[in-house]
DNA sequence: ATTTGGCACTCCGGATGACAGAGTGCCAGT
DNA sequence: ACTGGCACTCTGTCATCCGGAGTGCCAAAT
């Protein structure tokens, strides 16, 4: 038996309802609250067979019913328009993002402001370092046997390392080191650097080979290897909004989640598809988070993408409205970036 | 009437049991536990006399005793000795921060360390702008309108800002801009700088004058009035052990307050007395914390501080041992920072 | 073949009452 | 000043009961 048109309506109506007010929903509620022209009794037929094939389920016997993983996906597959912004977000958010002054204070306003919409977890990741490319290096001396490597990258990052020289290094040797490392590496992705660095090493003279495999092994850490992602994270505190009633009574699991960057990063970094991307509940690889759901994009300057950003919140959220909300905020905070 | 030595050590019975069982505790159970050498009723009077005086007090009638936050006051001041750190807890604090590369590696891994040890939430500040020094401040010319101002402090701290220029400058007087700028503020306290770059301005030719302005005006910025103080924070998952019991039902406050950084800061970056400190229930000033203690104390290499560090949790936890792991804490990332 | 009204059944949630247990306050005795 | 005894109070739990909401199914209607 597959579904017609008036089944997926009594599904959408369960989603929509049981969103609304957190309460299973039954037959004769939804006919009334719903114009869809039949009796309870055939809503009940419709709702078996819902059942049936794993739509809804009944969390007792006799009590009204509530969506599955499954419903909510179909919901949001095929039964939900995406929500168009209320004119008031669109200024909440260009109110929001404006005057942000620095990437740190770029990524920390959209993370309170996407938390803030969307009444939910939000995270945002910085640009990632994989997706960015060098555009300078600085060497600054600290003492003649210690070095601070700043490398700044195109999409704003700024990431420093403290380089200990086995032998002291004038300053006319530091300025040297600077350009030749500049000249090798400005410009390039950072993934196509390792074989570059590998190089800067060879090109060497012996007399500072020893300094240049040192640089070269701390560049090659901060480059890749420790390609550090960081990200942002606000609005825990709506995890307590609607009781506990979501997140199956304790909001443990949860927040032990939220507290592994690991984690997050999966969640929200996960870029393939330029789309927005939804979990729902089962569907999340981390056992943590199989009562919740992640609505996540990808954000960057123009069409590419540098990093993700998205929101977390229990499986019974809003989705049509979340899921336009984490896009505008992609939108907008990419052409933030792309102004600069 | 005042206390004499039994009434203090049937607090101090009482707040150490109900540290420990989380349930209000009753006169037989006490003499039980403890060796007091005297009968229930004795000490049912002298839990009269503490309750009169605000010490402890019944949730209901006919209920154990609880104390109150003006008793675990008295307890902490007067009643327990700092316990010192187990060999295992020091192995594990050493572990835990050898091998940070990185201002933004030890921050991270001591909040963690800190939350893992005491099982509470953890904060730890950065180290402070204002109680820095500049060790350099860089410039990088991103285009020909467009600098990158690096500071680099004395405490490991870097912040980068963007500079727009009015007029565009070639390189050359870029590298003349940031050796006149290091010339002056190198080594300078952040706080005396204000003065030093208005000297900077007025020192200028004419026709560099509009840009070194600019660059004044982000400077002042970056030092002083956004004096960005950052923070990290872990272990709010150990808000809900112990279930929802401490906290007076809900977590919901208590999230609130700490996704404000503002709050935060002052809880754990009020700096005065190199002690320790510790906010009891009521003590605190913000209102979402009167259910919540707050350990804190100041960190920074050898006897100078620079930053704050401090642990939040219930009234009813273990304050000897948190107060020792916190100082202890602080002391290891001070030594760790003096020697960078 | 689908929809509908009717009806018996199930289960939850709240209210009620009984009861054991723990703890207290007080008083008289040591 | 301490102690033992005793009456009292309150909580938490368990069992019971009931109304309400909702279902499943069946036979009748369209």
């Amino acid at each position: 038996m597959s579904l017609d048109d008036r089944k997926l309506e009594v599904l959408r109506a369960i989603v929509e309802d049981y969103v609304e007010t957190q309460e299973p929903v039954g037959s004769k509620a939804l006919v009334e609250r719903h114009q869809l022209g039949v009796s309870p009794a055939t809503v009940r037929n419709d709702m078996a067979v819902l059942e049936e094939e794993g739509y809804i389920r009944q969390p007792h016997t006799s009590a009204g019913r509530v969506p599955t993983d499954a419903g909510y996906r179909l919901f949001v597959d095929r039964l939900s328009k995406v929500k168009a912004l209320s004119p008031a977000e669109r200024r909440a958010i260009e109110r929001f993002l404006i005057g942000a002054v620095d990437l740190d204070d770029v990524v920390h306003r959209t993370v309170r402001l996407l938390a803030q919409l969307t009444r939910q977890v939000a995270v945002v990741q910085y640009p990632s370092l994989a997706r960015s490319s060098v555009r300078h290096l600085e060497l600054v001396p600290i003492s003649t046997t210690r070095l601070m490597l700043v490398m700044i990258a195109d999409t704003g990052r700024v990431e420093q390392r403290l380089v200990e020289l086995p032998v002291p290094v004038p300053a006319d040797d530091v300025t040297d080191l600077r350009r030749r490392v500049n000249e090798k590496l400005a410009g390039k992705k950072l993934a196509e650097t390792p074989p570059l660095v590998q190089g800067l090493v060879d090109e060497c003279t012996p007399e500072s080979r020893a300094t240049m495999a040192c640089l070269a092994s701390v560049l090659l850490e901060t480059l890749v290897e420790r390609s550090e992602e960081r990200l942002a994270l606000a609005g825990t505190a709506n995890l307590t909004r609607g009781g506990v009633l979501d997140f199956q009574g304790t909001l443990r699991p949860v927040l032990e989640a939220l507290e592994e960057e690991v984690i997050l990063l999966k969640l929200i970094g996960d870029l393939e598809p330029s789309t927005t991307r939804v979990r729902i509940g089962d569907e999340n690889e981390i056992d943590n988070l199989r009562s919740a759901s992640v609505v996540s994009t990808g954000y960057g300057p123009g069409a590419t993408i540098v990093g993700g950003l998205g929101v977390l919140g229990p499986t019974r959220m809003d989705y049509p409205g979340t899921i336009a909300t984490v896009r505008a905020v992609a939108r907008y905070v990419g052409d933030l970036l792309a102004q600069n």
